[in-house]
DNA sequence: ATGAAACATGAGTCAATGTTCAAGTTCGGC
DNA sequence: GCCGAACTTGAACATTGACTCATGTTTCAT
């Protein structure tokens, strides 16, 4: 799980709360940029606890100090939110593990460093990783944006360190998905069922299977072609 | 991909229509038990087609030819019915994917088989894995108890084969999920998204990377221990 | 045959909440 | 300081659909 590096998928540079596009009525001064922000912090915890069935717009503008008209002037509806909310998470998400596995020397380390930063990531956003698993029924086109741009940078990634050797050859977008799944169910497993695991044992053990797979280890012969 | 063997969970011999316990009312005539499945069947539409939320008793009582009432004598709520689905299909799940693996002579052989036969389970199955990844919001637990069941049994699985020296050392629970993890996101992206990619090219890609990982192959060293 | 338990019915109840709107308040450029 | 645009308000509306219940029908053990 480490899809990144300085992805920043085409967009234009991004606002501290969003690309105007994905909600129809964007605010025109500062104390409206607030507002939305609010609105989406509050959003985030309201969903976060309550699930999109169970949380309401009174919820979220109670949380975020406003009311409840107020709410319709930044979104057209509850699920117009909850889009706009994905969206937002997808910037955060990326940002976050881009930063962490910047440094890695390559590919097989960034794994290894992704998949921790990943597990790590998602303790600390518990509602995060909730909201967007939700989001495959409640938005399934927002769900997909989210791990499609996930998946094409992973994707790239994975092609060019297979160019430059680190790598052995393969379908690399099937492997993209394949490493997304293994970093969401590891999250779900071990940072919100629970998460007392140490990471860095989970982090060790995903990115040996990562890296080796599951095959008998030959006693003898090295197991990396140069060094 | 592919947990199971000779799963039965410890459970006693499972009706046609499920343990008794998961719901409180369990019918006492053959004709009811003909209502219950009615019942489940039309669910398993329901919820597939429109989703949790989306769904209504009343869409689940006449797609089974059934009055609102009914419903009532069986299930004691939406979510009661939810949850008895999940728990059904998950006995169905269990069911295809141990039969396509119970030929395999190892178990690395078992998880390229397991993969492949569980991509095609969900192309066609397709409303189950969407029930199952909504439970993941809708019914928590029994969404957990779902997977759970399933990795316990791939961890006994892992662990029997790496005893007999099929796979390498490690641990086997964490791999358990991960393999878990690669098998639902696979079953999204090829089979749910778009399933027009040829089902045994998925199976050998994900088959080998679950073998043997990313890391570069040694062109000289040969690439099993024993043989 | 028969009675009681099991099963089936579906119009009506009821609470929840997403959304609207007409009226007020604040802000920022001139 | 002024004025229009931007923003805020929250009571009221409208819809929706889960769930109840009093009544009717079928089944089956005796």
């Amino acid at each position: 799980m480490a899809g990144d590096g300085e992805i920043s998928t085409g967009a234009s540079p991004e606002t501290q709360t969003g690309t105007q596009a994905e909600n129809a009525k964007a605010p025109k001064t500062e104390r409206g940029r607030r507002t939305l922000r609010k609105l989406l912090d509050a959003a985030a915890l309201e969903f976060g606890e309550r699930g999109f069935h169970d949380a309401s717009i009174a919820g979220v503008t109670s949380r975020a100090g406003l009311s409840i008209g107020t709410f319709y002037v930044y979104f057209d509806s509850k699920e117009a939110i909850f889009r706009a909310l994905v969206a937002d998470m997808g910037r955060l998400t990326r940002g976050w593990i881009g930063d962490r596995i910047k440094g890695a020397p390559d590919r097989l380390t960034a794994e290894r460093v992704g998949v921790t930063a990943y597990i790590e990531f998602v303790r600390e956003h518990k509602n995060l990783h909730r909201i967007i698993t939700e989001a495959h029924s409640v938005a399934p086109d927002a769900y997909r944006a989210y791990y499609e741009t996930f998946a094409e940078a992973y994707r790239r990634n994975l092609e060019e360190a297979a160019a430059r050797g680190e790598i052995s050859d393969g379908d690399h977008e099937e492997r993209a998905w394949a490493l997304i799944g293994i970093g969401s169910f590891l999250g779900w497993r071990y940072a919100i069922w629970s998460d007392d695991v140490d990471i860095a044992e989970i982090g060790a053990a995903a990115g040996d299977l990562i890296e080796n797979g599951l095959a008998p280890r030959p006693p003898f012969a090295p197991r990396k072609a140069k060094s």
